[in-house]
This record gives structure tokens, sequence and C-alpha cells, in this order.
DNA sequence: TAAATATAGTTATCATGATAACTATATTTA
DNA sequence: TAAATATAGTTATCATGATAACTATATTTA
């Protein structure tokens, strides 16, 4: 989350960085835009997402299973390939969408220490109720703070 | 914090959304793009003041009372119309700056409510240390995931 | 093939984000 | 001018991010 509002002028870029460079102080300025505006954009997901009990992070769990294109299933480990996320978030999310009822877990017969995951069908409407507003804010989203 | 690793394919937005339109699939992968760009960028800028016992949030503090033109002290309040963040996040983040003793903080002989917030030298000081490397960091960044 | 190492996943703990509800003081309104 | 409302800031509580250290199983190496 970045939280700056008022983005800091040329000037002021120039005099904190030392470094008196018109595209310098342009990449800095546009730097602090992008994070601005994608934390606008994270924070209105995630308000979407709190509305319906869920979070981007479990929504993406649930997505990055169902876009798999040749299984129904992933291993934890291979949706932490997928998702950027410490272990122990991962591990927490799943148990939460587990006892939700979203996902289905079972031990791997090959792998004693894997676990498959499995959308359950409540878990795979859940994914298509959210997914239209999903793309609607993203595509929906001015760019500019309100 | 945006994880998503690989973003979604045109096939797939068109296929999610029931949207079969270039430009709005064009859209959606954009920002997309965009949050997971930021999210690299916060998460080093993170790990940037997290080596200093610094956060973002308390380095924008301290940033936000030194660039005020007109004086050298804000309240809490001036400071959440700066940042965009809650005021319980705001109260502790202060109460943090000041035990470290980067903030000085005394009430107002107008409004008996109000705190005055002013930065230490050694907060001066922090700020000035952290902010080379802070916008080296904004800029080096290639916005590629490594 | 036994010992060492790697891998899958969990538990404990902490930092930092949020909202709801609060205290204390200032301001507005009837 | 007393009562109602607004404002500044704090406390309590929770969700969700992280790292360190752990268990259990699989794989590699001597």
């Amino acid at each position: 989350m970045f939280f700056l509002k008022q983005l800091p002028t040329k000037a002021m870029v120039d005099k904190y960085s030392g470094i008196y460079c018109p595209e310098y102080a342009e990449k800095v300025t546009n730097q602090l835009k992008m994070m601005r505006e994608a934390s606008i954009l994270v924070r209105q997901l995630d308000t979407y997402f709190a509305s319906h009990n869920m979070s981007q992070l479990k929504f993406l769990i649930l997505m990055v299973i169902d876009r798999e294109l040749d299984r129904d299933w992933l291993y934890a480990v291979e949706i932490s390939e997928r998702l950027d996320v410490s272990k122990p978030v991962l591990s927490r999310a799943i148990k939460t969408l587990t006892e939700k009822g979203y996902l289905s877990t079972h031990k791997d017969s090959k792998d004693g220490r894997a676990v498959v995951l499995t959308l359950t069908q409540s878990g795979k409407s859940t994914l298509t109720t959210l997914l239209p507003d999903y793309f609607k804010i993203l595509t929906n989203h001015s760019g500019e703070e309100q």
C-alpha cells in the first residue's frame, strides 16, 4: 500500500534526491503515481472482496486452480509458484477456503507430504459470481484519485 | 498487495469476463500488470525501510512534515489529509516515531485536542539518510519481474 | 542402504492495515 | 448560554502480510 496523496513537485524531487535532472524527477513522479494508482485500485478490489467475505488472495487461489488447462486441481506448492505470497499466508488462506467449503483437500497418493486442492461446486460458483464485477472494477477505474 | 505472477491470457479474460472485445481484455491485462509492477516496487521499498527499522508510512510521515513550506510542524489531522491512511494506523505510527525519538510532540496552545508534531534532529537526519536510496529504488526499478 | 539434504506444508509470533467505539475538547445551534 | 454536534486523537479488536522454526516425507549422496 502506498499512501501519499499529493505527489512531490519536481523541485522537491530535485532537492531531496540531490539530482537536478528533469528525466530523473519525471521517472520518480511516474513511479509514485503508478504506486498510488495501483494502491487505490487494490483498495477498491479489497473492499469489493470483503463485501463478499472474501479477499484478493482467496479469489486468486480459486482462479489459478480453475484456470489450469489440463487438470482440475493443484498442489499448494504449485499455487505458490503462481502467486507471490509466503507459504504460511498461503497455508492459512487455503485452510479458510476449505473451512468455507470452497476447496476440497485430500492427500496425494504418490507424495505423502503433498495436498491436492480441488474447487468444490460452491467454490466454482463463488468464483463465477465474483468474476464479472472484478473485471468491471478493473476496467472502470479512472486512473485518477477521486 | 497483488500476487498474481502470470497474467491471464486474452482468451482467459474473454472467457472469464464474457466480454469478447480486444480493448477490454487489453485494459484488464494492463491494470493487472500495473498492480503487479506496483506491488513488486512497494515490496522492494518495504524491504529497504525494514532494513532501517522503518516503514513506508513512517518515512512518509517524516517527509510530509519536512516538505511543508511555511511551517516546520503539522497536526496529525493534517498528516491524514496528506496520507491516505486510517486514523488509528496513523496514530500508532506517530507514537512509534515519537518513541524512536524522530518526532517531538506537544499540545497545541489554541486547541486542547490537537497535538503539534515536529521533526527532531534525529528524525531529520534519518529522513536525509533514507532519501537517496529511496529515489534510487524508485528509478532503478525495471518494471519487469525478476 | 544409511545419513544428509531437500521439499511440502504448518505453527508461533510479529508488524501493519482496517473498522467500531470511545474520550476530550471545540463549535454550532436552538 | 445550554444542548447538540463536530472534530482530534486513542483504544480495542480483527484480518492479513511477513519470517523463523518446526514436522513429516522424499530424494540424493557417500
